[in-house]
DNA sequence: ACAAAAGATACTAATATGGTATCATTACAA
DNA sequence: TTGTAATGATACCATATTAGTATCTTTTGT
């Protein structure tokens, strides 16, 4: 059961390293840093300054920075880049008319606990992940 | 974000509703009621079976039955038949040498979260999705 | 013997994920 | 003003997972 994907998971950590250096980073620098393939780490990086998350700067001495304070970004933003919306409903049946859909006791559990286990990843910021 | 695929799902309510039946049902029944095609729910009975949550008889008159009380199948016993192991560690840099394994905080909250929503998942039996 | 059931197994299709390649645009600096 | 080092945009390919199909064999009650 996995709860983030491999780009998401790269996504936090190149967060974490230019929210720890508190400047400017290339790619080029990331690359180093995490071992992922350049142009793959570029895809992941240009997502997220799409998405806001990140501001880039072309040209010489270009680079990526935080477009905000670490602790304001939540890894389930994060998650929603790369992995769409994360609260989608999970019957597997709808497309075929779901015999009980307003009552199905299955799909009120899980949910619920696929609510629950998002309020907690909610609750996560890359200022959380990068103290001490 | 998904904790159940749409096999598991086909299979559960597939046991609920042998449960319910308290009889032998066999797969044409199944496939009237679920709207699954005919081969596909064979596939996922078949997987049950040899998992030895269902018994199967052969010949004219055969069909499924349940082979433990309800109360004594578990979601998580039928997720991890078809999705496999759950509780492996979601580490996605494992492969390149993760820098800080043994301290990585994003790993270490994350699997905290995966361990909470499975060990809710571990509770719900198929008593508990049929009664009422 | 026949028909109706499951067993076994191999194959195909669709989708999601992971990864690559290429060309265009920007901006600094010699 | 031109070269170079950076990102932007976009289209493509590869792989893995999931979903679904086809076919033949075995069993068993009638």
């Amino acid at each position: 059961m996995k709860l983030i994907t491999r780009n998401t998971d790269y996504a936090l950590r190149a967060i974490c390293y230019i929210a720890k250096q508190k400047r400017m980073v290339t790619v080029t620098e990331l690359v180093k840093i995490l071992g992922v393939p350049r142009p793959f780490m570029r895809k992941i990086l240009q997502q997220l300054s799409q998405a806001k998350t990140l501001v880039s700067f072309k040209g010489q001495a270009g680079g990526f920075k935080l477009n905000k304070p670490p602790a304001k970004i939540f890894i389930t933003q994060v998650m929603s880049i790369f992995q769409g919306p994360l609260d989608r409903d999970s019957c597997y049946l709808k497309k075929q008319l779901c015999p009980n859909r307003s009552r199905c006791v299955l799909r009120e559990k899980i949910n619920f606990i696929e609510q629950g286990a998002l309020a907690q990843l909610a609750k996560i910021n890359i200022a959380s992940l990068i103290e001490g």
